[in-house]
DNA sequence: CCAAGATTGTTATAATATAACTCTTGTTAG
DNA sequence: CTAACAAGAGTTATATTATAACAATCTTGG
C-alpha cells in the first residue's frame, strides 16, 4: 500500500477507478451514492488536497445542489463512514480515500504550504502506542496519524 | 515515559512538580509565566483530561482574568509554543503536558465517553510512516497522532 | 396505494478561532 | 531619567467550522 499523492500519476483514471469502486461497494453494501454525495466524492478525488466542508459546498452550491451547510456535513458523514473519504483533524477538512477497498488504518502526510495530502497507512496498534495502549487497559477504536511538513514540491521554492 | 493518565497517582505532586518545572523552564528560556498564562496550566494540570478554550474562558472568566476569547487561546498559544501543553485535534481541546521537559512527540489515548487524555509518546519517524514519508521526499516537522477509544473505567460501565 | 424509513430542504444557532486595534507595562538605549 | 520600543493584555468585531430541529420529499417493500 503505497504512499499517493505526491507523485505524478495518471489522474482521470486514478478518478474513474475509484468512482467504480464505490459505485461497487454502494451496489454490494446497499449504500446510495445519490447525486450530493456522488459531487461531492468527484469534488475530493478531483484534488489529492484536503477541502473544507464550506469549499465543498461552495462547488454545490454553484452547481444547484444545495446551498445550506447541513447538505455538505451530511455528504461528508456518509463518504466518511462509507469509507470513501476520511477526515483530516489537524486541518478540519477532508480527503478522498486513496485505498478505496483496503480495511485500513489511513495515516496522512500533509503539507503545510501547498495543503495537498498524502494517504499512507499505519500499523500503530501494533507499535509503541499499541504497548502503551494495552498496558493501559486502554480499548482502540480509531486512530488518527497525521505528519505536517513540507511535500518535495514545496521544499525547492520553500514558503517557510 | 510511561503512560500517564489513567493510573492512579499523587496528583498534588504531579501538579506541583510540573508548576515547577515550567517555572524553571520559564526562568531558564526567558519566558514571562505571566498570571493568565500560569493560571491557565493549573487549571489544564489540574485534570488529565481535554479542556476547550471556552471551557478555559469560562474559568478564567469567573476568577476575573479576562472574559474575551482572545485571552484564552493566547494563553494556550504560550503554553503550546513553549511545550507545557498540547492541543488535541480530534477534539479541539487543549491537555497539560505530562513529559514536561523531555523532548519528545506526543501521543494520546483519548477516552470518548470521559475525555480523558493519557499522553505517550511515538517514535513515527522511525515507523512505517517514517519509510513512507522518506520514500516520498516529504520532510516531517510535527506529528498528531491520537488513538480514541475507550479507557479502562469506561469499559466496564460501558457508555457506547 | 400506503407505510416506514432514508434522504433532502431550510432555518436557526452553537462552538471554535482569529483579525485588528488600543492601552498598559516593563525594559533598555541614550 | 526618560523616550522609545517590545511584549502582553483588553476589547470589539467577525470569520470559520459544525449541528440541532423540524418539515418536505423520495424510495422501497408490502
Amino acid at each position: 500500500m503505497p504512499t499517493i499523492g505526491f507523485e505524478t500519476h495518471d489522474h482521470h483514471a486514478c478518478v474513474s477507478d475509484a468512482m467504480a469502486k464505490a459505485e461497487a461497494r454502494c451496489a454490494a453494501s446497499d449504500l446510495r451514492l445519490t447525486p450530493v454525495r456522488r459531487r461531492v466524492l468527484e469534488l475530493l478525488l478531483a484534488e489529492h488536497r484536503a477541502l473544507g466542508a464550506y469549499d465543498i459546498l461552495g462547488h454545490l452550491s454553484a452547481e444547484g445542489l444545495g446551498t445550506q451547510p447541513p447538505v455538505a456535513y451530511r455528504a461528508l458523514d456518509f463518504l466518511v463512514k462509507a469509507g470513501f473519504a476520511h477526515r483530516v483533524e489537524a486541518l478540519n477538512a477532508y480527503i478522498a480515500c486513496t485505498h478505496l477497498g483496503a480495511d485500513h488504518a489511513p495515516a496522512f502526510l500533509i503539507c503545510r504550504n501547498c495543503r495537498s495530502v498524502a494517504e499512507s497507512n499505519t500499523a500503530l496498534t501494533q507499535g509503541r502506542l499499541g504497548d502503551a495502549a494495552r498496558a493501559a487497559g486502554f480499548q482502540i477504536e480509531h486512530t488518527v496519524v497525521e505528519a505536517q511538513g513540507l511535500c518535495p514540491a514545496c521544499q525547492t521554492g520553500d514558503a517557510a
